[in-house]
DNA sequence: CTTGACCCTCCAGTGACTGGAGGCTTTATG
DNA sequence: CATAAAGCCTCCAGTCACTGGAGGGTCAAG
């Protein structure tokens, strides 16, 4: 299976698969003319990263997640730690988002929108 | 007054400083021995910056609010146009991250965490 | 006179891709 | 059978907003 194929099957664009390869996340067969060949194997590993990424792990932390799954006598322990650091870091830019639409709410709800110049948002950004 | 002095007063970094320089955000003079020299309303704008960059406004979005800021002439609704329009990206971007902590508190929970290899964690990241 | 704290510029790296140039190979069409 | 389009390859540059470091000049204190 070439590039474009798996990139289909694996939802991911085919820029994105040659950087992991680049990066060493996966290393696909070539055959004869230079072209990559995706196995099942390859197809399984590239989905599994398109998961990881999509909820959000770092490159390094879905690195160390395929290396566990493919670790047949890892500890789930492992692998929960990653997701629970993860997880940790997510509420955490939760809360300063949550803080930060808070302020620039009221800063908005406060502004009158129109023609005129005064403007509190202005304001509150100079200092008051 | 040197570079080291307004970023103390701004509370920024010095190299965040000559980067904002470099962008045109800021044009303090210069003294005879090359070195930047920042006024009070250099550091007024730096002040400005600073503050708009903590509610999370991208350079470009800085560099269009600090215009505003200085054109007496401008109306309040381009200030909270560009307000609005960050407050929704903001609000998307929590959205957003609450679903993968919905997903992710799920995926923890789930998983024993203990020695044993078996984990819903991994099953999921692998497709079930 | 020297030490240390500042200051300067320029270059490279961050994360995770993305776009594009320039050039093969393969497949479909006239 | 020629050609054109699609697909593949590598390598380089750019994204965003800095940050770190090398290599070197300037200044105030002891």
């Amino acid at each position: 299976m070439n590039i474009g194929e798996a990139a289909k099957a694996a939802g991911l664009p085919v820029k994105t698969i040659r950087y992991y390869e680049e990066i060493g996340l996966v290393r696909p067969a070539r055959s004869e003319n230079g072209y990559r060949v995706f196995a099942e194997s390859d197809l399984h590993k590239l989905n599994f990263l398109g998961r990881s990424r999509a909820l959000g792990f770092s490159i390094e932390d879905c690195r160390a997640l395929l290396a566990l799954y493919e670790d047949g006598t890892r500890s789930s322990s492992e692998v929960r730690e990653i997701a629970e650091r993860h997880l940790t870091d997510i509420e955490g830019k939760i809360t300063d988002l949550q803080s930060l639409r808070d302020t620039l709410a009221h800063l908005v709800a406060s502004c009158a929108g129109d023609e005129r110049p005064d403007c509190p948002i202005l304001d509150n950004l100079s200092g008051d």
